[in-house]
DNA sequence: ATTGAAAATGAAAATCGTTTTCAAATTGGA
DNA sequence: TCCAATTTGAAAACGATTTTCATTTTCAAT
């Protein structure tokens, strides 16, 4: 097979995923970039976000809700990266916390477990639902 | 508001519930409870599995798929706890372990988050999958 | 036992996110 | 330029779940 090819549909899509800060939906990249222009088709943003999941530049994880949720994987690399949800409001925290690479290598070591750091999401109550 | 009613339909999938030794989705229970009985309706089952999860009878978890698993939380209930999941074939290891606890402990202290340790289920691979 | 309001049922339609199809347009090397 | 491989986007298909709504069932009061 051949390269891929460089079309302005990838590269508009590939800049506007390296400005998100936060993860994203596809229903969110594709209003964001609906704002630049309107002509790109949803299909095509699947497809391109698809694309660099399996090239994993970006990591999925999937809420409670059933939708994927994409960062880049770059920045999920250097440390544990999990969700904290709160079960009563749904807010999601996305922490990076050594105290969860010590938790994976125990799992690892002990269990022989090898633990997928970009899909734990861990259930709980937050700060403002337990007052 | 009155006390729900009494059906032979809710008994009959209670019953099956009970009967589940893993984890199920809401087809594979559909499909198990055409076999006693074929005219009960899908839309029944989804609706009393999601009264199940209401009343914290069933604890639901989202798998990479999408699409939402359940297991009778009685079976999940055992504090300090948590499962370890093989996105390759499906198998759930329970741990117990002191990792856990300094981790929630962490949340707790840092992010002001209360974990729910009946509710954590953790991805990856086991370790005859990754042979 | 009869009655009747509340609740439950199930078929069909609607919804929602995602994938597939396919004809047309674009890409980039020969 | 030429042209096959690739990409695109609209529309249709898809699969899981929810909603709608007419009908049936429950159960407590009479
Ligand atoms: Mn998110
Ligand atoms: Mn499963
Ligand atoms: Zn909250
Ligand atoms: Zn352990």
């Amino acid at each position: 097979m051949r390269d891929s090819y460089k079309t302005k549909q990838k590269e508009l899509i590939e800049r506007c995923i390296k400005e998100c800060e936060r993860e994203f939906t596809v229903k969110e990249l594709f209003a964001r970039l609906n704002k630049e222009d309107q002509t790109i088709g949803l299909t095509t943003v699947y497809r391109a976000v698809n694309g660099l999941v399996k090239n994993h530049a970006l990591s999925k994880s999937v809420e409670s809700d059933g939708v994927p949720h994409y960062r880049l994987a770059e920045k999920c690399e250097h440390s544990g990266h999990c969700l904290l949800k709160c079960e009563s409001c749904g807010k999601l925290t996305h922490t990076d916390c050594d105290e969860l690479n010590v938790l994976s290598k125990h799992f690892a070591n002990k269990h022989h477990f090898e633990v997928d750091q970009k899909d734990i999401t861990i259930y709980g109550t937050c700060e403002e639902c337990r007052m």
